[in-house]
This record gives structure tokens, C-alpha cells and sequence, in this order.
DNA sequence: AACGACGCTGTGAGGGCGCTGAGGACGACG
DNA sequence: CGTCGTCCTCAGCGCCCTCACAGCGTCGTT
């Protein structure tokens, strides 16, 4: 376990709690120390504060997931401003906390957090020169923006969680489509089309039979 | 998405607004309603209210992991307890957002969740530098890839699924082909001729008045 | 060696599957 | 009310897959 976090007393108690816990627990007290120790350690999680000397956390974070670093990260602020709490989630944290926070809620929301793994999604997806961006409802080609309209952006996003992958036409209607109204299996057809003129079609294979499979 | 809540105002708000964020949206009113279609939706995700009728949030999730549903569950609730929350998180919550909530903060932990996904990898299979992979629906021979269609793919998936094994051509025609027609036997000897100039001869053996094997 | 049973393969018909352009339904907006 | 954008159905088309057929090769038995 790897707590980044400046106050010392507040690292100091984390520390001493969480070995009682039967964690290992390491601390850094600045952002560059703090990410060089989550490049190199090996830990399970990371209890990250936002406010550090030499990078903020969610700079850290950033850093860390565009390094395809996947480690669960909870993330501790003072600031408890709704902005502020997505802006890190959307970061890539796994959690936020606000200070002051209840201990025993730590311990909690830190089991759930190792419980579930690795996680193995970054912020934003990306499949070759293709990236799209959950959060900003944004898709760029190469750099360059694609518009999409709504159904278009949930068909890709489904398809960008499983690149490679063949995701047949049910599947798709029932996730992205609403499975109340029953729709054609051709508007998967139609709409699979549609991508395909907007970001290219060697991108998006047809596998006869059964289903779509995006290109890595 | 599934969104387990009583409070129909609620209900039908979040319903609108994850609908406008492109998810697809279910809604049950009642604790076992909502329990039943977690097991059978194939959702990504759930949002859970603890005040349910008929079964309370945190049974319905405590009964969920029993059965090893692992889909990620974010529970909302009006209590804003250290403890209730702890005992949300360890029932197998993956995240617990207390009621009033931002909505902008219950989109961004929902991205959170859906990030990190269930961890699922599913099997490859591999019979000596042949392998190939359902999910991807590919097929490799010295990591080469394949091309097949979607009949030669089924045939060759249940050869490889017992490798060895003397495969009788009705069985082919019962697993392989549909059964509600009937096939003559002789099409699976046209397909293990087209798999064979695919895969190699010498993979695909003929066992003369019994079947075929794949040599392992 | 001869014969019959079984298995292989080239050919070609048919039909299923997927793609596309056109256009209707619906809602948002001016 | 007209316009625009989006969603989705429909119908036509083209291609590839599927499989029956028939002739030939191969294997095992007598």
C-alpha cells in the first residue's frame, strides 16, 4: 500500500492504521516521489491526496494512466466541491474521499477497491490513432475531431471497450440500443455504416455470421 | 444500466438522464424485481437504492456475489452513516453515493466503475502452434492468422475443444449444424476438407468408420 | 486380385447475410 | 409552420457461404 500524502501527522496515522490492517505501507510526501514510488513498487493500491508539493494528485494520476499504470487509486481531497470530485475520478482515480473523512469508511471503500483488481480501463480509449473520451463526449481521428451523433458515440464506445473482440448484433442492441423497444437488427447494419464513413472503414471488420469487430 | 430505485420521481429522473448520456436503461421498482434482472440483463452496471420493498440493497447485493455476479454496483442511499456505508461497501458494493447526490458526481463515479469493468478473459484454445480464440473469433497457425468462415470456425471450435478425441460425424451434425434441419453426413466431409486446406492436412485426422481427430 | 463401403473433392445452384440509398417519423428550434 | 438533425425502416442488390450431387480415390475384407 502506497499513501502520497504531505501532512505528516495525517501520513503518519494512515501509516500506523493501515499496518495494523496487515498492510505494507510505504509513504511519499511529495508528487514526483510519490509517482516514481508508483512506477517502481509493485503495490496494490494508492491512497493519493491532491494537494502536494511538485504535482498536484491529479496530475499524478494522469501521468500515471498514461503510462498504462493501472494500480486501484483512492484519491483524498480537502476540496468537496462536485467539480472538484469528478474532475479526479475523471482523472483516472477509482474513489474519492473528502477530508475530514471517517476512518472506518477508508478501510471500507479501500477493501472494495482491492476486491475488484486491477482495474484495467484507461479514461480515455484508445484503439490505434482512434481515441475517444467518455467524460468530454469527444472522439478524435488522428488528432482531428469526429463528430458523432448520440447512437453513433454509444455504438463506438461499446466497441472501443472490446477491441478486437467480435460483438455480435444482439449484443448490440441490447447494450446500446434499448432493449424496451425492439429495434431491426439492421440499424445495427446502418449505423455500423455510418462509423464506418466517419472514421474509416478498414477500422470497423465485418465478421459474416457473427458480428463486428473493431480493428486494433 | 440498471437502476434498482422505488422512488418512481427518482427512478424516472436518473432513467432520463443516463438515456441522455447514450446508456441504455432498465428500471425495476422492488428489491427482488431488481435482483431478478441483474441475473439475467447482461448489464454493465447497476445503480442500487438500499430502502427497497421486498429485499433491502444490501441483500440483494450480498446475494448477487454469493451467485458470482461480479458486475460493479454503485449503491445510493439516504443514510449518510460511517457505518452504513462501511457495511454497503462490504456487502460487495463497488462504490456507495449518499442521497442528495451531484448528479455530475453520480456520472462521474459510474465512469469510474464502468472503467474498470469485469475482469473476464476468456479462453484460448491451443493444440499444438494452432490456437484459436472464441472471443476474438480468430484463429492462428504459428501466429498466422486464419481466415474462416463461420461454419469452418464452429467445426473446428468443437474439434479443438477436445482434442484427441474421436469426433463421429452425427455428433458434428448435432453440435455443429443446426439441428432442427437435416444435413447429409457428407457435409462435414466437405468441411473437414475446407478446414484442412486451411489448417493442414496432417492436423485432421480421418478415422475410418468412426469419425475425426484432431492430432495433438 | 476383386469387390464394396467409405471418404474426398470439383462444380454449381440457391439463398442467406450484410450494405446502401431513399424516405418517413419524430422532436428541437426559429 | 417550415427546417434541420437524428433515428430507424424498407427494399433492392450483390456477394459469399452453404451444401447437394456425382464421380473418383482409398481402404479393408474375402
Amino acid at each position: 500500500m502506497l499513501v502520497v500524502e504531505d501532512e505528516s501527522r495525517l501520513a503518519s496515522a494512515l501509516q500506523r492504521g493501515l499496518q495494523a490492517e496487515g498492510f505494507a505501507v510505504d509513504v511519499a510526501t511529495t508528487g514526483p516521489a510519490g509517482l516514481d514510488a508508483a512506477r517502481h513498487g509493485g503495490y496494490d493500491a494508492m491512497i493519493l491526496d491532491v494537494m502536494l508539493p511538485g504535482l498536484s494528485g491529479y496530475e499524478l494520476v494522469r501521468r500515471l494512466r498514461a503510462e498504462e499504470r493501472w494500480l486501484p487509486v483512492l484519491m483524498l481531497s480537502a476540496k468537496d466541491g462536485e467539480y472538484d470530485q469528478a474532475d479526479g475520478l475523471d482523472c483516472g482515480a477509482d474513489d474519492y474521499l473528502t477530508k475530514p473523512f471517517s476512518y472506518v469508511v477508508l478501510l471500507a471503500r479501500l477493501r472494495a477497491l482491492l476486491r475488484r483488481g486491477a482495474p484495467e480501463r484507461p479514461t480515455v480509449l484508445a484503439v490505434g490513432d482512434l481515441r475517444l473520451d467518455p467524460a468530454r463526449r469527444r472522439v478524435t481521428l488522428a488528432d482531428a475531431e469526429v463528430a458523432l451523433t448520440s447512437r453513433e458515440f454509444a455504438l463506438l464506445d461499446y466497441l472501443m471497450r472490446r477491441p478486437g473482440e467480435v460483438v455480435s448484433k444482439t449484443e448490440l442492441l441490447d447494450h446500446v440500443w434499448d432493449a424496451s423497444v425492439d429495434t431491426a437488427p439492421n440499424a445495427v447494419e446502418v449505423y455500423v455504416g455510418y462509423l464506418r464513413r466517419k472514421i474509416g472503414r478498414e477500422r470497423l471488420e465485418t465478421v459474416r455470421g457473427a458480428g463486428y469487430r473493431l480493428a486494433t
